[in-house]
DNA sequence: ATAATTCATCGTATATTTGCGATTATAAAA
DNA sequence: TTTTATAATCGCAAATATACGATGAATTAT
């Protein structure tokens, strides 16, 4: 295949490829809903619930930051994550904002 | 790795990142737009709007009527695609409360 | 009957993702 | 200071995804 060819699409076909992909693993949505539920939590408190050893959570946290849904701060030897509330609104928009103008044609209303 | 843990999470977490894993590609989100936008068309139609090549868009096709996203059915030596509306609006309203759900927590509400 | 069209599938190459153990870096506790 | 705890990163193996050309199956046109 020699190389990826995502570059070649619009720009915003581009962006919500990129929000779904971040959330297109199971574990990445478990950790969100954690994340959630706690306001904040610990890396150590995320392995403790998954199914996943600490060095692949840790990586999944690493997506979803880079994705911009959470943001994670040092808290001595802790690593505190919480949900990029700003950046989530944000994303959330979009995501559903694809699915109503998909839908919108269902109508012809575009 | 030997093998996926995917099938170790909560059905609703594998639920919503397939179907998030179905619109990761931005082939495939040019590809639902493009359906949407004409209501209905043939594979041929689709290979001309996007820079791959047709078994490449015939496999991304696929992909999407496996996720249920669309429908597909011959029509003589042509294929023609379709959105599944009914599919649609149920995928597109789970995630949408996923969205929901998660934000919930910023105010505590659950 | 033959040729052309359309598209799915197969085989293959390469890239990316997933997952883990081991290691490392940092901070806290002894 | 030495030990312990936490989590990021590295290196590796295996699984998946992406992309294409070639082939094949089915239909339509000649």
């Amino acid at each position: 295949m020699a190389f990826s060819k995502k570059l070649e699409f619009k720009d915003d076909e581009i962006a919500i490829a990129a929000i779904a992909k971040a959330i297109s693993h199971p574990a990445r949505v478990a950790i969100l809903k954690e994340v959630a539920r706690r306001q904040s939590c610990i890396c150590g408190e995320i392995v403790e619930v998954l199914p996943l050893a600490q060095s692949t959570v840790s990586q999944h946290l690493k997506e979803l930051k880079e994705a911009g849904l959470i943001d994670g701060m040092v808290d001595g030897v802790k690593s505190c994550y919480c949900i990029n509330w700003a950046a989530f609104e944000k994303i959330s928009a979009v995501f559903n904002l694809f699915f109503e103008k998909t839908k919108c044609c269902k109508e012809g209303c575009c």
